[in-house]
DNA sequence: TTCCTTCGAATTGTCGACAATCGGAGGAAG
DNA sequence: CTTCCTCCGATTGTCGACAATTCGAAGGAA
């Protein structure tokens, strides 16, 4: 899992994973008004550690603050999800581009292995996508962890990326995209091992520009109605 | 300037912009400890705020925390300028991309004004080099702008540039830079002008690169000392 | 001398209470 | 009936005190 562990550690930092996973799944509506005394009350904290969670969520942009006005879960509409498909795109390329040269081999044959694993999940449980986000983000976490650049692995690790985690809980009914997304990983993997850095930037610009295609044309079919 | 204003609202925001010039400026020293109580009562507020305060430098990379072990001003060493320098690159050459097509023509005809505004000031008092820095950021964000991308403005902007402003702030002496740097911005408004996205990019990647060369030169001297 | 143990001061983490501010209900004037 | 003002409840912002933890120093044994 990438949001894993930290239950231990101060209180602020427990609700920081809490809110977030709140957020996350939807569980916190998008909009919805952050009321600090009944949060620290189901958290079973003071509202000090709640409100420095409060600030993390801010900097991670889960949630927007107004001063004496309250902090409100974000509300992801069309433009911000583009914009952050947008960045994703330049700075994921970019990673794989700078992973075709620093990741060892065995890493990337690693890599292959967990295409497989991922492969096998999806013919046993062919249903259960959640599963596949979660193994998609590991692959593409890897790719980055590849490319050995710490502030590209802060950028899209562990903190903005819940944003996208949160794109990806809401639109993750639609499976039909699991198949040529596996593909696509796969071709991405083989470029890594030839080590042509320019491929594999270019292949995953392309996955993630379909995978936002995807999730567009899913939302724009569910404002529809 | 990128850090004016809020010299109102809550206390924690005051102290969040304190925080963020002292450790810029480094007045808060590279690696040294802060003490809670010491600087609420230097700040003239309770560790409540303070507190708060830190958590959000935590998020801007600006400061590491441990867990009951308090939280240090971050240590810009070789490795997180080069990751920084590489991750603008890549957001800042899609920047100036997307504002090639994006930005109106008054929008451009400015970015020329402030590019005369700045070759005046470099003229007029040749060697004070932190108004080209404040004048140069000026002219980054209102590319970053033009990009009309919400996240973008928000990584590049406010918050993720005071790591890059820090940087800057140490190798600010060095000024014989300025030149060569005013005459690529100005090919960079060209090719906006001739609404270029590609060449704009590429100008701009480059003109990054450079920048990153130079004050990776710089250091190596230093270090060598 | 060197290493380990123990203790204590300093610092961080947390809470509850108080002050400041905002939004809305309700009433008065036009 | 609308508009504006006033007041009140609710919520956020802030503080001071207390508990928990860590780091270092002093002291003793090998």
């Amino acid at each position: 899992m990438l949001l894993s562990a930290p239950k231990q550690g101060t209180l602020a930092d427990i609700a920081s994973h809490r809110l977030a996973h709140s957020i996350v799944t939807g569980e916190l509506v998008q909009g919805q008004k952050l009321n600090e005394a009944e949060l620290a009350e189901r958290f079973g904290m003071g509202r000090g550690p709640l409100r420095e969670a409060l600030r993390h969520m801010e900097g991670m942009r889960l949630v927007k603050r107004v001063p004496n006005a309250g902090t409100r879960v974000v509300i992801l509409d069309h433009k911000t999800m583009s914009d952050l498909y947008a960045v994703r795109e330049a700075l994921e390329g970019m990673a794989c581009r700078i992973a075709a040269t620093q990741m060892t081999d065995e890493e990337i044959i690693n890599l292959g292995v967990l295409l497989d694993n991922h492969e096998k999940q999806i013919e046993q449980e062919g249903g259960k996508v959640y599963a596949q986000s979660e193994g998609d983000l590991d692959f593409h976490y890897q790719i980055v962890r590849g490319s050995r650049n710490e502030m590209l692995m802060d950028l899209l690790g562990s903190e903005q990326y819940q944003l996208l985690r949160m794109c990806r809980y809401r639109t993750s009914r639609n499976a039909q995209r699991t198949r040529p997304a596996l593909s696509q990983h796969r071709q991405i993997v083989e470029a890594l091992a030839q080590r042509d850095g320019e491929l594999a930037e270019m292949l995953m610009r392309r996955h993630i520009q379909g995978a936002w295609r995807s999730i567009r044309e899913m939302i724009d079919k569910e404002e529809a109605v």
